[in-house]
DNA sequence: ACAGTTGCATACTTTGTGGTAGATTTCAAA
DNA sequence: TTTGAAATCTACCACAAAGTATGCAACTGT
């Protein structure tokens, strides 16, 4: 066997491992959930999760920085592309909603547990959230240069834009009555009237007073 | 002494224990604190607390249901008031960014912490947060009808505008850069727009081209 | 086929903490 | 001052769950 496979499979099973933790930690709590638990659900043993992994706070660290991490890179991805701030912020928050519908478990399980994240995966975290931010407010500031947006407060408007989205993990069920592209849209039209962009100069759409 | 005067006594101690508990819960987590703790704080000793509270999760619950309550009271008051919903709205939202700002500790355990509070309590609060919902849902039905809000989905965008005032509790610090009041002026603002309401009908404001 | 290494289960220890029984103090009323 | 009851402390228990020592079994490479 070539020592790439032994890699390969030891990868695998960390991620059998992380997903059977992270949705238990979603549904029970992170304090909530024994290791047994966990390792029964894999129809394994206590000893094969610690074989794998330092102890139980880092399931909780690597499933944290897994959900901040797509985050991030959903916004950065989004910011750092070509377009008009208008377009780009579209495309941020449609690809941030889609992260937090698609990784609704990281998200929920960081922001509950936060408190027992392991200070290495937290001061990470910590430097992606802060980057988060930074991209989103220098988009939104470059938006209000432009004459595109209009908000007073920029460090306030990234916040209640992020919160917005973010709390999305509260409330999203899978096969609700919208379809995630739907909310999506829904979220980037409600995004863009927060940030004082006039719609009614896209395509498309009815001017006020149109008569 | 007088009978109610025992209450009276009584209710301060249990006021006081909230208190502590409601502090470090908020910055340990629930399940980073023990009871030896609070006692401590309050320098008493566990089975003080166990003469006022059945138990440790009764504490939670008392804490997560009071910033329930508050949180529904601040929207319902508004919500029920005479005016037009622009207005109603914009005072809802006032008085519920000052609840999540004022009783921070309260809104942040509960939301962290939910899974450990009580079915008794539980029950209560989900009745309040639905019907927190349905006041913020009519008065945006409102003001639809009355052609003075415009979005496509209200039940969307009461989630949206919900949950950009609760995501405060996240990052508010007493103490800020910015004053309370100020905050939840630049909130009302924002939610506004979000809604759809166009603010420059309001006095003091410049219709987008004036020339 | 065999040696050596890796991986995991059995079964155990340890510790922290929620919760409690019973002793003791405090205090109002007589 | 005495008394009885309410309030609170000292000291303890029970137990759950994190983490581990030891050994066995199953692969790998020669």
């Amino acid at each position: 066997m070539r020592s790439g496979m032994r890699d390969e499979i030891a990868r695998l099973k960390r991620e059998r491992i992380l997903e059977e933790a992270r949705q238990l930690f979603f549904e029970q709590g992170y304090q909530g959930t024994t290791l047994d638990q966990v390792a029964r659900r894999l129809e394994v043993t206590k000893p094969f999760i610690y074989s794998h992994f330092e102890n139980k706070a880092a399931l909780l660290g690597d499933i944290a920085e897994r959900g901040t991490r797509l985050s991030l890179k959903a916004i950065a991805d989004a910011c750092d592309r070509k377009g008009d701030p208008a377009e780009r912020l579209g495309q941020a928050i449609r690809e941030f909603c889609h992260v937090v519908m698609d990784h609704q478990a990281n998200i929920a399980v960081y922001f509950r547990e936060d408190k027992y994240v392991p200070a290495a995966a937290s001061n990470r975290i910590n430097e992606m959230r802060a980057e988060f931010d930074e991209k989103l407010a220098a988009l939104l500031q470059e938006g209000m240069e432009e004459g595109l947006f209009r908000v007073d407060d920029v460090r306030l408007a990234t916040l209640a834009v992020g919160g917005m989205i973010s709390w999305m993990f509260t409330w999203y069920r899978a096969g609700g009555r919208l379809s995630d592209d739907h909310i999506a849209d829904q979220m980037i039209e409600l995004v863009m009237r927060t940030v004082g962009y006039d719609t009614s100069k896209d395509a498309g759409q009815l001017p006020e007073t149109t008569s």
